[in-house]
DNA sequence: ACCTGAACACCGTTCAAGT
DNA sequence: ACCTGAACACCGTTCAAGT
C-alpha cells in the first residue's frame, strides 16, 4: 500500500514493460531534470525496486539512448506534399519544439553512437527531401550539417538560459544588469538593457530568423 | 612517496592554488572525459585528499563553470583591424577549435547562468563587432543568436560522432553501413556509402561551409 | 519470467580534528 | 591557513534468492 503511492494505479498493479519504463523516465526527466532521474527514483515512481528495471532495460545508458529515440519519434517528418523548403521548415520547427519539451535530450552523450530506429528514419527522410529537391550527395551532407547544427545549437542556448517566461526574463535581466560592470562591458549592457528588457522579448522568437537565413542560403546553393 | 605519483613534482610539493586545480581538472577532462573528473581523482592527481580541494573551489559546480570560463579565455577575440566579417570568421573558427580541444565544455549545464569574466568579455567584443559594422541592436541580437547557435550545434554534432580520425571514420562507417537496413533507409545508406566513405572525408571540414553560409546571410541583412 | 534484499564499489560533501 | 580521516547520504550495478 505504501509502495504504490507513485503512479496512482488504483486497481491491480500494472505489469511493468519497457514502454511504461521509458514513458515514466521521460516524464521524470521533463519535470525534474535529467540529473534527478536515477534508477532508484524511477523504480519508486513505478512502485518497484530499482533492480527490477534491469529486466526491461540493459542498463542506464540503454535507458537514456532509448529515451532520445522516443523524442525523435515525436518530430514531424518532412512532408512529401510540400516543397522542400517548407517541408524542412516545418520539421525544423517541430524538431526545436521537441527539444524544448525535452531539454535533457540534447545532453545525452552516446546517443549519436548508436541511433535508434526513429532517429534513423528521421535522418533518412530529411536526406531524402534534400536529394529529391535536386541537391547532390555532397551538397546534401553540407546542408544537413548546417541546418541541424543550427537547430541543436539554438536548443542548447535556449536551454542554458536562466529563464523561460517573459516575467522571469525581465527579472533575471535586471539582476544581471545590476551585477554587470557596464563600464567594462558596454555593448553587452546595451544589448541587455535595450533588447532583452524590451516588453514582449522572448528568446525563442529568434529561432525562425536564423532558420530562414539558413534555408534561404541553402536555396541559393541549388 | 606513494601519494605523489600523479603529478611527478620532483622536489618539494607544490603549494595548491586555484589555477593549479583548474588546469589539472581541465587536463583530466580533456584526456579522460568529463565523467571521469571526480573530486577524488582530481585530488589524487594533485597529491592531496579530495577534501583539500574545497579550500580552493566552493564545490564541483564552481569548478566546472570556472573550467568553462577558462575555455572562453582561449578563444581569439574579433580583431579591430579586420572588417567585421573576417574578424568574426576568425573568432568563430577559434571558438570551434577551443570546443574541439575541450569537448566537455558544451555539456556543462549552468555555465550560462553565471558566466565568468572571460565569457562576458568575449560576448561583449562579439556584440561590439556587429554594432560597429552597422547592425542595429535588434539585428545584432538576431545575428549573434544565429551565428553562435551554429557554432555550438556543430561542435555538439562533431563531439557526438563515434570517430575522430579518418581511419576510424571509415572503419565506423563500414560497420554502421553493414548494420543498417538499407532497404528501409536508402538515402541514409547512400549518403554514408558515397560521402562519408569517400577517401579524405572529415566531418570537421563541413564547418567553414555552414559558417560562410551564415556570414553571407548576415551580410545580406545589412 | 519477473521481482527483491543485500552487497559492492563508487559519488559529492560535512565536520571535527589535526598541523 | 590549509590539509586529513571518518562519516553521511547518495549513485549504478551484481548476484543469489525468492515467487
Amino acid at each position: 500500500m505504501a509502495k504504490r503511492s507513485g503512479t496512482g494505479d488504483v486497481s491491480s498493479r500494472v505489469r511493468l514493460n519497457r514502454a511504461l519504463v521509458l514513458d515514466t523516465a521521460i516524464a521524470i526527466a521533463d519535470e525534474s531534470g535529467i540529473e534527478s532521474l536515477t534508477m532508484r527514483k524511477l523504480g519508486e515512481q513505478l512502485g518497484v525496486e530499482a533492480m527490477s528495471l534491469y529486466n526491461h532495460v540493459a542498463n542506464k545508458d540503454d535507458l537514456l539512448t532509448s529515451m532520445v529515440d522516443a523524442v525523435f519519434a515525436e518530430i514531424e517528418l518532412p512532408s512529401h506534399n510540400d516543397d522542400w523548403k517548407s517541408a524542412l521548415r516545418k520539421r525544423s520547427v517541430s524538431f526545436r519544439d521537441a527539444l524544448s519539451r525535452h531539454p535533457w535530450a540534447i545532453g545525452v552523450k552516446g546517443s549519436g553512437t548508436n541511433p535508434g530506429p526513429a532517429t534513423l528514419r528521421h535522418h533518412d527522410r530529411v536526406i531524402a527531401t534534400f536529394r529529391n529537391a535536386g541537391f547532390s550527395i555532397t551538397m546534401t551532407a553540407h546542408a544537413f550539417s548546417a541546418l541541424d547544427s543550427y537547430i541543436y545549437g539554438f536548443a542548447m542556448q535556449e536551454q542554458s538560459l536562466p529563464f523561460t517566461t517573459e516575467e522571469e526574463t525581465a527579472a533575471m535581466a535586471h539582476i544581471l544588469l545590476a551585477q554587470l560592470p557596464t563600464k567594462e562591458f558596454p555593448y553587452l549592457a546595451e544589448l541587455t538593457a535595450q533588447h532583452v528588457l524590451t516588453p514582449g522579448y522572448n528568446y525563442a522568437d529568434e529561432f525562425p530568423l536564423g532558420l530562414d537565413l539558413i534555408l534561404d542560403g541553402l536555396e541559393r546553393w541549388l
